[in-house]
RNA sequence: GCUAGGGUAGGGUAGCUGGUCAUCCUAUAGGACUGUGGAUCCUUUGACCCGGGUUCGAGUCCCGGCCCUGGCCCCA
């Protein structure tokens, strides 16, 4: 027997039932960030590895799928989009007017165990705002965000901080102690920070500082700092835009490059991989070989806003299902293109079934039948049966089409 | 990379204390009902994840692999 083939691990197909509930939250989505003047932009499926690497170590090649191509170049799928739209700003757009408002849609490729919510390859939805380093831009990213996902349909809590107040206290200790600090507070595991931290006192600063539910708490534990008038504007302007949130100094994300605010979403029915969105902002920029511009942004997880929703079974448009006898065959392509240019899905039977077997067929997949017999044809009419009341009439194409149509739109 | 559970027709399942043509629902294809039909009836198609082992005999037990579903790690 021979092996049927598999898709690859990590990968899936979609049917048209789940593509096309995919499609309309993806055209949900853009029409939120559209509100906010943002424009989409795509970028290439592979990059040179070089552009990640660059941006997060050498340490994620592991987690990449990296080949050479046959000129022997060091290509990657591309694992995220950020890197891939700074270069492009970088390569293409730097004499923009500031602030850019972009955002993209896109599959991003990478090699973990997949779990739930979790595939090898899956979309990000996302935004940057570049060439903004002020609390308005900060705070426009937050409600942007905080705008897509609810327009999207999830359920989830939205977490806020800035990194400059945990780093306010442990910017003296050396650099792989502050990233195992940063690890603990992360993940509120207190415990293990107490081991990090022999120095108690900080440790219980620390705890102090994360579990603050206020900016006046907060600013207490940290004492003056630099950035304490940039965090309480943003914050008041998230207030203005009406934006829910909780306050959460402890959130470290995962990489250097972050410079301030920083954000997270966690939705509220997923599993272990509950994070549907992440972002802040941050400096990439001078990396690529632009000058060092600040940004901010975010990316949603698409597939996980997909599991978030859960079973919506999508609307299917009105169907009309054109049935014929021989007599109505050549007659019924006719009533069929009518009907699509008025606009209306209409399918016709190709495999010339009887007229009891076309109509169980329609039953399935259609909301109208047009049925052209031997009758219809000689009158010039044809019968509109409506699938879900079993009414039906004898009407001419015109009038046919406009009541469909009409329902439709109703 | 670590760990738990699991893979039986396209989908959902029974069998799993080894032993007749592997169960049922649904789906598919064909037919009956020959212009009001989504029904019903008859028939058809179609599966034990892959490889090895134990055994007279393996869907069933053992080992390895692949894949799935969770949980860790990681999470750009």
């Amino acid at each position: 027997m021979i092996v049927m083939i598999q898709k690859p691990r990590g990968t899936r197909d979609f049917f048209p039932d789940e593509l096309e509930a995919r499609r309309d939250s993806e055209e949900t989505m853009r029409r939120a960030v559209s509100r906010w003047g943002y424009r989409e932009v795509a970028t290439p499926e592979f990059e040179n590895l070089e552009l990640f690497t660059l941006r997060s170590g050498e340490g994620i090649i592991e987690e990449m799928y990296a080949f050479q191509d046959k000129g022997g170049r060091d290509i990657a799928l591309r694992p995220e989009l950020t890197a891939p739209v700074l270069r492009m700003y970088v390569n293409e757009a730097k004499v923009l007017n500031k602030p850019v408002r972009w955002f993209y849609f896109g599959d991003c490729f990478r090699y973990e165990r997949p779990q739930k919510g979790r595939y090898r390859q899956f979309w990000q939805f996302g935004i940057e705002l570049i060439g903004a380093d002020t609390s308005s831009a900060d705070a426009e990213v937050i409600a942007v965000g905080y705008d897509l996902l609810r327009s999207a349909g999830v359920r989830f809590e939205l977490r806020v901080g800035h990194l400059a107040m945990m780093k306010s206290l442990i910017v003296d200790l050396e650099v792989d102690i502050q990233k195992k600090v940063r690890g603990c507070l992360d993940k509120r595991d207190y415990g293990a920070l107490h081991e990090v931290l022999p120095d108690t006192g900080r440790a219980d600063q620390l705890t102090a500082l994360i579990e603050s539910k206020n900016l006046d708490d907060a600013f207490a534990i940290t004492g003056a700092i630099p950035e304490e008038e940039r965090i309480r504007e943003t914050f008041a302007i998230l207030d203005a835009h009406e934006v829910p949130y909780i306050q959460n100094f402890g959130i470290a994300r995962g990489l250097d490059y972050y410079t301030g605010c920083v954000f997270e979403a966690f939705a509220e029915n997923l599993g272990a991989e509950n994070q549907i969105m992440g972002g802040g902002g941050y400096r990439l920029a001078h990396l690529f070989g632009g000058e060092d511009t600040p940004s901010c942004g975010f990316a949603i997880g698409f597939d996980r806003v997909m599991v978030s929703r859960g079973e919506e079974s999508p609307r299917r448009p009105v169907t009309v299902a054109v049935v014929a006898t021989p007599e109505g065959r050549i007659d019924s392509i006719r009533v069929a293109s009518a009907f699509r240019k008025a606009g209306v899905r209409t399918i016709t039977d190709l495999l010339g079934k009887s007229l009891s077997a076309q109509l169980s067929q329609a039953a399935k997949h259609a909301d109208y039948v047009a049925v052209i017999g031997k009758r219809e044809v000689e009158e010039g009419m044809i019968t509109l049966r409506d699938l879900s009341t079993g009414e039906q009439k004898q009407l001419t194409i015109e009038d046919a089409v406009a009541g469909v149509v009409g329902i439709g739109v109703s």
